[in-house]
DNA sequence: CTGTTAGCGCATTCAG
DNA sequence: CTGAATGCGCTAACAG
């Protein structure tokens, strides 16, 4: 079959090429006749523009980049799925690149984007990002970008996140209320703001309950699952076992989880647990997870709404600033008690 | 700061437009020592080829689309994780198009990638689909299209699924051989085939073991999450209660857990419960759910390699075939009797 | 080994 | 209201 494209339209309607353009985008100064001919006649030969075309021309692509350390996470999908609404409903395609955590294919993949692929960018930073120049550069070369969650403090732009400072303070401050004294933070990366704020926060709490920060109890975890397991383990079988753990991401909760499980320990009764999660499946796990749970759906909303905002503007339009949302700590009992008494 | 394009890094070393592409090509005719130059001059300026104007010229565009019902499901998420491996691997751009189980989004999507968006689409069907015309249409574009899990039976290409209905019947013996005669089915879409497999392997299994198949035990659901929790609620309370359910989809064994926690029933005490899922929390859970877990990443990336071996070839290289992956029933007992015991 | 020429399909100026 | 001409940035055929 034939490519039918403006030619061959308007070949068959005796019509210049740019007439028939025009009247494709419904242009002013075409009679509606011919409109209606054209239309009906691109119907009929089911005509699509060729969208590279179109960009190499416009100078634009209707396209944004989703780059992000991961997709296999629960925040990471609902942030898609809002990102993805947002971008549907304006018209624009979204293109996924996952860094898997590692700085060199982050960077390839943003020097790649100053291409021109794209008309801007939303990115959550991989955790072995220190070294940020392949931001600054994407910046050189005005293709916006908006950080969502991960962010880059040291980038001017917009960035959207939840209030990570107090949602640290809140969770630690959480479980001294249950009683815990030897708290327990499983961090996650250092050069990542959020867990500095989170930790910052989980040490705050501290300081001012006059609990001492032990650093023995701040375990530095990082992108492999097994060294993770082995060091909570470890934390677990310390001499002086702590009596609440905050995780700082969903999936070290779940590997403290396991290894709980492992060990016979008792949640919350040996030690009680409390994540940042988004989790679908906290009030079932046994015993249920008290979460801070991130709004991520609307953070990707916001983040997209965002980026949108700044895209037909003229000067960069996304002056630096912080978008911050609210995380809610969901505080789930065991049932279980509950259970066997009727059971 | 100037556009640095072809033109401009020839007219910089007085070369003709040509012979730079044909240097950062690394075409064969081109002298060393003008490669050096071509390539030392582009990686000061920072060049980066426009990838829509190659497109147009070339006539594909190094972009694969991902058409999906939602990211916000862990066989997806896990699914597109094999995916972008591949795409990556291949020095392919993803695409990725949620339909949200539309049928006139979907068909939408597709009807827009006509225009040679991408060289080729990965699918996985909306449950509301099931007119299929504008997969048809797809087809007569020579776009290929490779169908992963959510396959449509009907189109003459490359599908990657699980042993459906082998699962179906395992999971169902599985029951039988714990004790359970009165079995329920949590049916998700009369319109897939991969339910349909799930199912007929449930009937099935019931026949073999001469237990009569009962309707009222076919719950059918759909994507509103109020009515299906409604309606499983509805099995837990009927008078001829199931002594045993299988989920043919994770998120129903979600709502599953829910109702049964709610109205106070005891898993597996009460009702034994088998399910299709991808939860990396099951056996964490409360008890610990029993389940079919798919391949998903797998199944992502044989689905891509097959799509990416039809691509550079002549004709249609995706002949009608199936991919048929096998999934794992994972059984998981409940731990907590025996840490009751220790406690 | 390199330059010239000719489009890919589209949108947009400039003429009528 | 419509047509002719131009060029987005790149690749590829054809010369030399």
């Amino acid at each position: 079959m034939d490519q039918v494209n403006l030619k061959r339209l308007a070949k068959e309607l005796n019509l210049a090429v740019s007439t028939v353009s025009r009247a494709l985008s419904d242009s002013y100064d075409i009679s509606i006749e011919t409109k209606e001919k054209v239309l009906s006649l691109a119907k009929k030969l089911n005509y699509h523009p060729n969208p590279y075309a179109r960009s190499l021309r416009k100078r634009n692509s209707n396209t944004i980049a989703i780059v992000i350390p991961e997709i296999a996470n629960n925040f990471f999908s609902l942030a898609i799925g809002g990102i993805e609404e947002i971008a549907q409903a304006n018209g624009y395609h979204v293109l996924i690149y996952l860094t898997h955590e590692n700085h060199q294919k982050e960077a390839a993949f943003i020097r790649h984007l100053m291409s021109g692929r794209v008309d801007g960018v939303l990115m959550s930073l991989s955790s072995e990002t220190d070294d940020i120049s392949h931001l600054h550069e994407l910046k050189e070369y005005n293709i916006p970008i908006v950080f969502f969650d991960r962010i880059c403090e040291s980038i001017n732009t917009v960035k959207v996140t939840t209030n990570d400072y107090e949602s640290g303070y809140q969770a630690t401050k959480h479980l001294i209320e249950k009683g815990c004294r030897e708290i327990g933070y499983l961090a996650f990366s250092k050069n990542l703001s959020i867990d500095q704020k989170r930790m910052q926060g989980y040490m705050d709490a501290l300081k001012d309950q006059n609990i001492p920060v032990n650093d023995d109890f701040i375990i530095h975890c990082g992108n492999n699952s097994e060294e993770n397991y082995s060091k909570i383990k470890s934390l677990l079988l310390s001499e002086r076992r702590p009596d609440g753990i905050f995780a700082s991401v969903e999936v070290l909760a779940i590997l403290l989880y396991e290894a709980c499980k492992e060990l016979s320990l008792r949640i919350p009764a040996d030690v009680k647990v409390i994540s940042f999660s988004n989790l679908r499946t906290a009030s079932l796990l046994d015993p249920p997870l008290t979460t801070i749970t991130q709004p991520a759906f609307e953070i990707g909303k916001q983040a997209a709404t965002a980026l949108f905002g700044a895209l037909g503007k003229t000067a960069s339009e996304l002056r630096d600033r912080k978008i911050v949302l609210t995380s809610t700590l969901i505080e789930r009992e065991s049932t279980r008690q509950l259970t066997r008494d009727k059971g």
